[in-house]
DNA sequence: CCGAAATGGTTTAATATTGAACTACCAATC
DNA sequence: GATTGGTAGTTCAATATTAAACCATTTCGG
């Protein structure tokens, strides 16, 4: 938005919020096209990584954890059982509830290709020193959890 | 990712990433819902924002700035189209170029609905000091563009 | 208990999004 | 000036994404 002129306070919160968004949507772009090769859209990832590394989760809780929506997460959690990564099971103490477990198919995927995962993040951030690194996710957190609670 | 344990450099990248990557989601989403009583997408939203303050572009050039394929780009412009918001226009000089402008009605549109979006956006970065904007927006911008620039 | 409100998921309709195949056009070279 | 190659956009098939309507189940007030 370097075309929009308006009052400092205006202009300084549009800018971090523009680079911000940028930031991540460029970090986050290159990531997940690395995970192509893995047969994974950013989406199935997520509900693979989360249920690997916590353990099984209903669909709500895993739209919470994502930020998506309860609709969104039966397609992904439909999708990741069509290929045997996933398991969806009825609870039987409340019936409302679908409980998704990772299958060992899908454990033996996320396990291959989570640590190249994370060495891309540690490279790509690598760009900051530790101590920028801390700043920036002090500030980012502070500034999340503030909009998340005012906004709920 | 609190439930994955590695090295303290694997550890703090990731930490960063995951907290970079929830406060731009959660900060932007606030701000896409609020848009939705215009009855513009957050895609729609940002081409309309583009034209408005740059002026006319051609489909390449939107989908550079929006971080877009040029295939979504024909999508979201056609959208926008049936609705009398852009108009394309075919280049006389280059017959491959497709020209976007924004239409009077679009414009008034934007007009409409830009100052309240600016507002939120002050209010939601004024959870920063002015000096934690900045800094923000300078770790931002910093990793932004040399990732971009290493993965181009 | 029982009917009403709340909760968890699914479905539906619309838009978005991507990568890949394809079309149209332009440019350069021989 | 025809072939060759590159560039801008579109189309296609598949997945994602959301809001809203809907279904099933549980819970709660009376």
């Amino acid at each position: 938005m370097k075309h929009f002129h308006g009052t400092v306070r205006q202009e300084r919160a549009l800018d971090a919020y523009v680079k911000l968004l940028r930031a991540a949507d460029t970090v986050d772009s290159f990531l997940m096209s690395q995970l192509e090769p893995a047969g994974l859209t950013p989406s199935q990832f997520g509900v693979l990584e989360a249920l690997y590394h916590i353990g099984p989760l209903c669909l709500g809780e895993l739209a919470h954890k994502l930020l998506k929506t309860s609709g969104n997460l039966t397609m992904v959690v439909g999708n990741l059982q069509k290929r045997g990564l996933v398991t969806r099971k009825r609870q039987a103490a409340d019936k409302r509830f679908y409980l998704v477990s990772i299958t060992e198919k899908g454990r033996k995927l996320i396990a291959q290709v989570f640590p190249r995962h994370v060495e891309r993040i540690v490279a790509a951030m690598s760009t900051l020193s530790p101590a920028e690194q801390k700043s920036l996710a002090a500030l980012a957190r502070k500034l999340g959890t503030t909009v998340a609670a005012r906004y709920r």
